[in-house]
RNA sequence: ACGCCCGUAGCUCAGUGGAUAGAGCACUGGCCUCCGGAGCCAGGUGCGUAGGUUCGAUUCCUAUCGGGCGUGCCA
């Protein structure tokens, strides 16, 4: 709706531009790529373009008194089309879709009045639309593919899987609001190196266990649930691989600690309200080939060579500081070849966008990558890999060191059983995920009204109340005359109602999930607003009756943000 | 040493090549005969520093300082 209009305002501007030009009366070769906004600031209009400030260089001419010509044009043409619109036998629908006023303003911006009608045409549009209110056909169903979190399997989620979970769930939302057609992956690293350093932890424990003296690795992993994991298959197996071969110990003790890792790390994102289409694992890929086949590729388009023993990929031709290793000298393929062979399996799957979402210690993989990529003859452009900066946890006013290895870490159950799930994807979205996020545990343990999630689920909570409270069910009330809702805060309410679909389509393609969390306290804050103003259950029936279905309204966009959040929607607390 | 990210209010963080840079928390003072006070309204010396590009820079560029991460035949 809001996109309508300003796509209304473009082409007017253009209008009046090419109008201009014509005439003789501004001189510039190419349309300036002129911005039309909504402004900061409500006195200056519903939407401003800054065209004038830009033709100022060109033309060698004041931006006001460009603008002041661009305004004379717009007038024009505006009254040319009234003139034509008058000969219907109704002109004022026409009329109510032209603009209040244009002002020129500071500097040269135009600033455009579109008035309120078009808003009040809003409120029967969204109650219509109900759950579909926000969604667009914007990304036309193009298929998009999003890996995140893909822990090691070796261990519990951490606060930093769990800002990877929160930001790629929503993300998968958002895109799917858009339009795009989104698979979401887990890519399961069972294979290489951290397993069979598993699989000696495991050893250990398990030896350890059975009261037999052995050292636990150096680079083993230290963690309590190791220990916890092995109790569970002992009672299951009790002493059975004391005596067997240390080999199929291992194998047996690795299969089997995997199984119940991963399904405690698939149980944990259930919880957290995040749910896969795909679990994709690593084996597979040195199971079928694909690794030795990818490495092949790369070899025959001349990109790999010999040193020492080992297969190097020539990194350095992608802006890399030195070559990586494919192929280890004892024969194993690294983590990077598998990786690669993976993200060639995600093009082979027709996938037009693949999103990452990856911690900021990986961010030298990116480069690598993206030149593997284009190495094997598929655009880069189309890996689009969205770093995350760490969390940092502070307690009592400290700085809490997390270390996998040592296994001294928050997991991402223990964050649900403390904050809950609402707040917990609510604070992880709500930052960008360029910084650096730090999460108070003290603050975010007490439950209090300190945490936003709670201001806007309480104005959810508020309209449903309202709605139980109301004399009349809204089914009996579906029309009404809403061009009662004259307040300031009922135009407020309306305007930041119509922006929904738009916000959605631009936090979606800038990959920016914590707009969301933005609008929607935005939102619930102009509803408390309004609430605190206006008498929704007044007396006066027709008004009522206005304020019922705007309350609805807000209702349903309320719901839907949360839900693309992952926020649940009471409507008690 | 080099590379990437960050530096905005007391704290945690938004934001933008444009008009008077915002929110939450904290602090102070108001608002319930009335739909939920987990709410509303009012209150602020802030864009690390120095140059440059521009009609206009907090935003872009360079340098510099400070913090995080990375630079493995680990993942």
């Amino acid at each position: 709706m809001v996109a309508a209009k300003k796509e209304q305002v473009t082409f007017e501007i253009e209008k009046a531009l090419q109008q201009a030009k014509t005439k003789g009366q501004l001189d510039f070769r190419e349309m300036p790529n002129f911005a039309v906004e909504i402004p900061r600031e409500k006195a200056h209009g519903d939407f401003a373009t800054n065209a004038a400030l830009l033709l100022s260089k060109e033309t060698k001419m004041p931006p006001r008194q460009i603008a002041q010509i661009i305004l004379a044009n717009l007038e024009s043409s505006n009254n040319n089309s009234d003139s034509s619109s008058d000969s219907s036998s109704n002109s004022s629908a026409a009329g109510a879709d032209r603009f209040e006023k244009v002002e020129i303003a500071g500097p040269g911006f135009l600033n455009f009045y579109l008035g309120t009608g078009w808003l009040y045409k809003l409120v029967p549009q969204i109650i219509a639309e109900d759950k579909n209110f926000g969604k667009s056909s914007f990304g036309q169903g193009e298929k998009v593919q999003i890996e995140f979190v893909s822990a090691n399997p070796t261990g519990l989620l951490h606060m930093g899987n769990a800002r990877g979970a929160a930001l790629g769930d929503t993300l998968c939302n958002l895109l799917k609001a858009a339009g795009y057609e989104v698979s979401k992956e887990f890519y399961i690293n069972d294979a290489g190196n951290q397993i069979e350093n598993f699989g000696k932890s495991l050893e250990a424990r398990y030896l350890q266990l059975l009261g037999e003296n052995v050292d636990f690795p150096e680079e083993g992993y230290h963690g309590e649930d190791i220990i916890e994991t092995v109790k569970k298959i002992m009672a299951e197996v009790g002493d059975a691989y004391l005596k067997v071969e240390a080999s199929l110990r291992r194998e047996f003790l690795i299969q089997k600690a995997l199984q119940e890792k991963i399904s405690n790390i698939k149980n944990d994102l259930a919880r957290f309200g995040v749910e896969y289409d795909v679990w994709f694992s690593e084996q597979t890929l040195h199971d079928s080939g694909a690794i030795t086949k990818t490495i092949q590729e790369l070899q025959e388009k001349g990109y790999i060579y010999e040193k020492e023993g080992a297969l190097w990929l020539k990194t350095t031709q992608f802006g890399d500081e030195k070559d990586e290793v494919m192929v280890r000298s004892n024969g194993l393929p690294t983590y990077f070849a598998a990786d690669i062979a993976y993200h060639q399996n995600k093009f082979e799957r027709g996938f037009q966008k693949v999103i990452n979402i990856w911690g900021a210690d990986h961010h030298g993989h990116v480069a690598r990558m993206k030149g593997a990529m284009r190495a094997l003859g598929y655009d880069p452009e189309k890996l689009q890999v969205i770093l995350m900066q760490l969390v940092r946890l502070s307690q009592e006013g400290e700085i809490v060191r997390m270390s996998k290895r040592s296994g001294q870490y928050i997991t991402l159950a223990e964050l649900m059983d403390e904050v809950g799930r609402d707040a917990a994807r609510f604070f992880f979205v709500m930052r960008s995920p360029d910084s650096h996020l730090e999460f108070d545990l003290d603050l975010a343990k007490e439950e209090s009204a300190e945490n936003p999630v709670y201001y806007v689920q309480y104005a959810h909570a508020r309209i449903c109340s309202i709605l139980k409270a109301s004399p009349e069910k809204l089914t009996e009330s579906g029309a009404a005359d809403f061009t009662l809702l004259k307040e300031d805060a009922e135009i407020d309410l309306l305007r930041k109602l119509a922006d929904f679909p738009e916000e959605i389509i631009e936090a979606a393609v800038s990959y920016e999930p914590h707009r969301l969390t933005r609008y929607a306290h935005d939102l619930a804050s102009l509803f408390h607003s309004f609430y605190n103003s206006c008498r929704v259950l007044t007396d006066e029936e027709e008004l009522r009756k206005a304020r019922l279905l705007l309350v609805e309204a807000t209702r349903i966009t309320l719901r839907n943000v949360l839900l693309l959040l992952g926020v649940s929607t009471p409507e008690r607390m």
